[in-house]
DNA sequence: GTCTATAGTTGGATAGAC
DNA sequence: GTCTATCCAACTATAGAC
């Protein structure tokens, strides 16, 4: 707010070479001396600008609850038709955005080391809630299943998996078409229950 | 073969046991000292029957491989019509016993630290040729990731999810439902293509 | 086949100069 | 705000006694 580059510019360069880092070698195959040597400054700077490793991911995680939240907050106060229930899943899509992406991939593939992380309980709870809004907790169980999957497919979308080689925008509209086929099965057109 | 049980049973439990924390804690989260301790012994007794920690990895991998291969071996001699397909995510369905599960589970949650091990190339490469006998490769984007989602739905119903605890059979047959109407969307029969 | 002891690294984190 | 230097803990792995 007054003199300097608000929360300095090393601060930021800094949680987006460790999130790259994190995701391709792992939380803890990567070391601050490696975030340190990518940013060319010191294990020692970095400690200046985070206390912990994990503050530095917690940073990140923060980002993307923001986006998730916005998610949930128009979800909430919509009735979930089918017709919304698709949108939600645009609007998931639409709230991956390319750091959050790094971060999904990065959280699907950590999940042990990031169990005893606190700074993720709230990214857990807002996917859950996601999961709730898309299918009621009384709903059969393949309807969950499938839009758990749907959320999914947005993901694996995203992260244009890695022995196919396509144009990305192509894989995304194609995750986008299987997860909406999967939130709304049929044909359906948007007033089929009335509760 | 000769006098002692053969490959020892201090072996077997070792790599029981080292998947078991590998899962939940992660491969790089898990010290060989906590796997000689929850097995009694001292460290120097696991480095006798495992020259290295990625060995004890590299064996439970193998048998995975082994299932998967007998999947393939099936697919690979049949006619890839609708049917067969969904066979196909049946025998895959039933392939995954205990100690699969376990495994895939763990690759799942540990992708960046595996990406360096030897251990794995070959579970990765059964993996993606189940994919392309289920899609193949020049067919729509949205068919195979489809059949994508379709396997790891398999995957997800055995892993009963954390938060929804319900009969584990009754998860694994919704999951098999909604892998099978992944891979034939419509209620075709099976001799729609003859190529 | 299992132990003790220890070598040799590397990690996260801190103190204090500039 | 960034550096050098360093502490301490933990890890993988080995050597050699029993």
């Amino acid at each position: 707010m007054s003199g300097t580059q608000r929360r300095s510019d090393t601060r930021d360069r800094i949680q987006q070479v460790a999130l790259e880092l994190f995701t391709e070698q792992g939380y803890e195959g990567t070391s601050l001396r490696e975030i340190a040597e990518r940013l060319e400054v010191t294990k020692a700077a970095v400690y200046y600008h985070y206390r912990t490793k994990e503050e530095i991911l917690g940073g990140a995680v923060e980002e993307a609850i923001d986006a998730l939240d916005e998610v949930i907050a128009w979800a909430r106060q919509v009735r979930m038709d089918s017709e919304n229930r698709r949108e939600l899943v645009r609007r998931y899509a639409a709230a991956l955005d390319e750091r959050a992406v790094l971060l999904t991939r990065f959280i699907q593939g950590n999940q042990p080391v990031l169990r005893e992380l606190k700074s993720l309980e709230g990214y857990r709870e807002r996917v859950k809630e996601l999961f709730e809004l898309l299918a009621a907790r009384d709903a059969p169980l393949t309807e969950q299943l499938r839009c758990r999957l749907a959320l999914i497919s947005i993901n694996l979308g995203k992260l244009a998996f890695a022995d196919l080689e396509l144009d990305e925008r192509e894989v995304n509209a194609a995750a986008l078409d299987v997860a909406l086929g999967l939130v709304v099965p049929r044909g359906e057109t948007g007033s089929e229950d009335a509760g």
